[in-house]
DNA sequence: GAACTGATTTTCATCGATTCACGATTCACG
DNA sequence: CGTGAATCGTGAATCGATGAAAATCAGTTC
């Protein structure tokens, strides 16, 4: 294949002529110009993006680590990473942990190996040791939900309060006194920080009423399990909020299979407004954690620190609301 | 950051020596091996990729090019393919093209000038113009649905007739005659391939019946419009085929909401099995296309022609097979 | 002790760009 | 018409690895 050794014999400049014509990067001639571009046609040449980097040390890739691209939480996070890095020139490398710390491990030091100028990392599989070594590298790094910014390090904090409080007001709004929770997996952060939210907005707007809260795993299983839980309750709950989407529809599919109407006699609202918590039926209250934000927000905090290096990392607050659908009613007997 | 340079200098032999023992390629004392370990370590050396791709000319890189990730058909699919490309030590680069050519064109550009190893195409926004550029720069590629195998080249080929006969003979054996169809857009390949599959397989086993297709558009709102024109007509038909999943639901959501059961008043089936045909009520009979044995194969493909790249590509047929579920019983009268 | 061997290791050209320091032209102006 | 500055190009070093060919060395052999 040609490079540009031959695109410039061909065109009767100097390599570095054709380089400044290509990039742009200072006055050349019209004349000369032309030349070297109708050069470039005729030897089909494409600049060799290995050498380019190699030569400039900088490599327009950005690593964007996930825990699983299956969860649907994640395809549109991907998505808006993907469009805002290819207006800025970026390529994506997608790295799938499947929720795996050692493999999350090997991916960073690949991505490293590559010099990618950034990484998101959209995971929490994540020890500081890793954490470190890409502090030691100046990689450009944004989290989502970890730690505080630092040098070259920025983070992304959803505020799960925000729309947490917006989902139990509402219920209250609606009437309901005894609103029971559907949490996480406890080592995952966001499970964490969600039923933390949780349990203290209950407490501050319903002092007198006990936490409810039933052990979950994310998934659609750990919905049917609350849904078990809650019709063997003394005392059921009337509303439930359930820390994802999965579990709200898990929720909702096994109380139906039970005999019971949603939201009739139990309202139930879900976290992330995922693409089918609107397709079903009834469509789901939610919590929406906009995922086109959270994307836009990483890459425009990558490429600033990559243009400022210098500069510490921000910490952005990604805002979360209520998107009220069919999930909800008014308690019974209110 | 410390280079091979370094290293060597740290271990006191040659860049050579060192790189020999990184990669095994030759024999090295255990002694001098195990200095240049110490010394990797004592450095915290990381190999760069972008002068190892220069210097020996593979990259160890695939190029994945998809239409839309956020289109359920697509998460399972990326995660087999970079499942089976991280066990063999690939990266893969995410390309998401949102159906637009130009942009297709673009991202496959920028494959080639970083030299990727492989690219599978799982898309069909794709000209020929593109396909020559990849053939004479001898990427390895691999297809979906499109054209013939040729060097470098190979091709992945959905039997959809299979899968479409199964779901057809399964509605005949429930006593369904008048059968519906609703297609995709005319100008996506694999849509014309379902529609086609649909046409003759219902003129081979129910000759006398005319052929009944709804236009659709591979969303949930074709097959809203596809229940209202199911609604409309004067003979309607007893059981509907969509083209895929998700026009499936978006049929079983409309008719619902006009009063009617499924799949006690019309049998639905639909095609793909995303995540969500087994989840909503009732769950969705539908038409399997195994995703994680298209990544696999797909990833299996590039590798082969990667190795041996003189071999001619190959053509993969890819099975699908029926899923029944709840969505489908016995004709009303059978 | 010279010549030969086999085992290891080193030297150095190379991959394909970028970019710096410098040289050649051109131009404005007194 | 000579001069300094601005403009436009070039040559060559450089980035960090790989890998073919040459060099080194210890141990045999004659």
């Amino acid at each position: 294949m040609s490079s540009i050794r031959d695109v410039a014999r061909a065109a009767g400049v100097s390599t570095a002529t054709v380089s400044h014509v290509i990039n742009n990067t200072r006055f050349v001639s019209e004349e000369v110009r032309a030349r070297v571009l109708a050069a470039v046609e005729r030897c089909g040449y494409y600049p060799n993006a290995h050498a380019r980097s190699l030569a400039s040390g900088r490599s327009h890739t950005l690593g964007l680590v996930i825990s699983d691209i299956a969860n649907p939480f994640f395809p549109e996070l991907v998505k808006s990473i993907e469009d805002a890095a290819f207006e800025h020139g970026y390529d994506v490398v997608l790295s799938n942990t499947n929720y795996d710390p050692e493999r999350t491990s090997r991916y960073v030091r690949r991505l490293i190996e590559r010099k990618v100028a950034g990484v998101a990392l959209m995971t929490s599989e994540l020890d500081s040791a890793l954490i470190s070594e890409m502090a030691r590298r100046e990689v450009a790094v944004v989290f989502l939900d970890l730690g505080r910014p630092g040098p070259h390090m920025s983070n992304l904090c959803v505020d799960y309060e925000a729309g947490i409080e917006e989902a139990i007001r509402h219920l209250v709004g609606l009437g309901h006194r005894r609103i029971a929770f559907v949490g996480g997996p406890a080592h995952l952060r966001s499970a964490a920080k969600r039923s933390e939210a949780f349990r203290e907005t209950v407490a501050r707007l319903l002092p007198r009423e006990p936490p409810r809260i039933f052990r979950g795993d994310f998934k659609l299983e750990g919905g049917r399990e609350a849904a078990r839980a809650w019709l063997a309750a003394d005392e059921r709950p009337t509303a439930v909020v359930a820390a994802n989407d999965m579990m709200a529809l898990g929720l909702v599919g096994e109380l139906r299979a039970a005999g019971l109407e949603i939201p009739r006699d139990v309202s139930v609202v879900g976290f992330d407004d995922i693409a089918f918590a609107s397709l079903v039926e009834p469509r789901l209250t939610t919590v929406c954690l906009p995922r086109q934000e959270l994307g836009r927000h990483a890459v425009g905090a990558l490429l600033a620190t990559i243009a400022h290096p210098e500069q510490q990392g921000v910490e952005i607050k990604i805002p979360t609301y209520l998107v009220a659908r069919g999930s909800t009613a008014p308690a019974r007997g209110a």
